[in-house]
DNA sequence: GTCTATAGATCGATAGAC
DNA sequence: GTCTATCGATCTATAGAC
């Protein structure tokens, strides 16, 4: 078994740009045709490269497909949205962060992510406990976070934090995430997303509002 | 072609057992597969007949999954728990409604079935279609009569009665929902479903009290 | 490292006997 | 209708030339 710092040295001027084009051309196949109709031979033919360059690159499919949902799962990741800014209501707060998540859980990447993850989490069960935890539990653990802090400024009455953060996001997902699961329903433009959300921000604050 | 009563007739005294036993066994593997990975040789195997016996039943693979799914999706249709009983409060209506639901949803069968549709939606538009309608929209629909009934009875204040069912459906998932699809999680047993209806039903009524 | 060519296994579907 | 045996296609993974 060959070094990290060799096998990264191996691959240099041209070699680096050939994994980025496997990584990208999987990435691609994978998310739309899923882990068990995706072929070696359509990842190469997206990648541009030969089945054997993908092979010198990764231990097989099985490592392939880790890689890059793995790699999505970070990208996952959202920047920080939950801070509090000062003098900053409660309900522009929520109403923002509604948006914000409409606009990533229901889009198209992330539909095609969770799909992939639902048909082999049997297969693959680390691999749907990185994204829940990089995504949905992330989200929440922070939006529990900002809703603790304002518990204690006396901006709303929640008793159990995490339970409402977990309120919130089932709220935001609603039905409408179940229909865009199984293909049935497109994603919403900014209009809808914005009236959706001030919904789920008013029926939200129905509950634990102070 | 042959006539469906030629084909039905054609199958009596221990024909109609096979059919049963190839639905059944399908119906198995399909569910712990998945579409791509079960084999017709695992079906037949699992159904106890050869692989011939199922294209003398079947048109094929497809045709197979079709039939099974379809009739699963027919096996979700609820029994009447949205019916207004005399002089029964809201709450207690309610909770019951989210009991029995959160045992259903949650539970082995649905989930396996769901993750299934959520995999081949994109093969199999139709069937996602189906379940949505035998499922969640059946069971929204129903909601949001009980609750306009409700409302025009001075009980409840909901302007409107289909978004509320949507939002009482979506907090019921909740998050929970999403770690059983992926299997990060178990079902709930009937203690926790209990409190967990409990605080839903809570947050609802706070939202839509009169 | 990268290519072409192919081995080895498995799958869906079918042929032919009974 | 039901069985055994097999075809043709396709898949993952590898061998060997450069």
């Amino acid at each position: 078994m060959q070094t990290l710092q060799s096998h990264v040295g191996a691959v240099p001027a041209n070699g680096s740009g050939k994994r980025r084009a496997i990584i990208d051309g999987a990435t691609e196949v994978f998310l739309r045709l899923g882990y068990g109709a995706a072929s070696m031979e359509a990842i190469a033919h997206a990648a541009k490269v030969s089945k054997q360059t993908i092979y010198a690159h990764f231990d097989g499919k099985d490592a392939l497909f880790e890689a890059i949902i793995r790699e999505k799962c970070e990208d996952l990741r959202i920047p920080a949205v939950f801070d509090r800014h000062r003098g900053e209501p409660v309900q522009v707060a929520l109403q923002r962060i509604a948006e914000t998540f409409l606009g990533r859980i229901l889009g198209r990447e992330n539909m095609r992510l969770f799909r992939i993850l639902v048909s082999e989490c049997g297969r693959f069960p680390e691999l749907a406990d990185a994204f829940y935890r990089a995504g949905p539990r992330l989200a929440a653990d922070q939006l529990a976070k900002y809703l603790a802090e304002a518990e204690a400024a006396g901006e709303l009455a929640v008793d159990d934090a995490e339970e409402a953060a977990e309120v919130f996001f089932a709220m935001l997902r609603g039905d409408i995430y179940m229909r865009r699961l199984m293909g049935i329903d497109h994603a919403m433009d900014e209009a809808e997303a914005a009236s959706y959300a001030r919904t789920v921000v008013r029926n939200f604050l129905s509950a634990y509002a102070n």
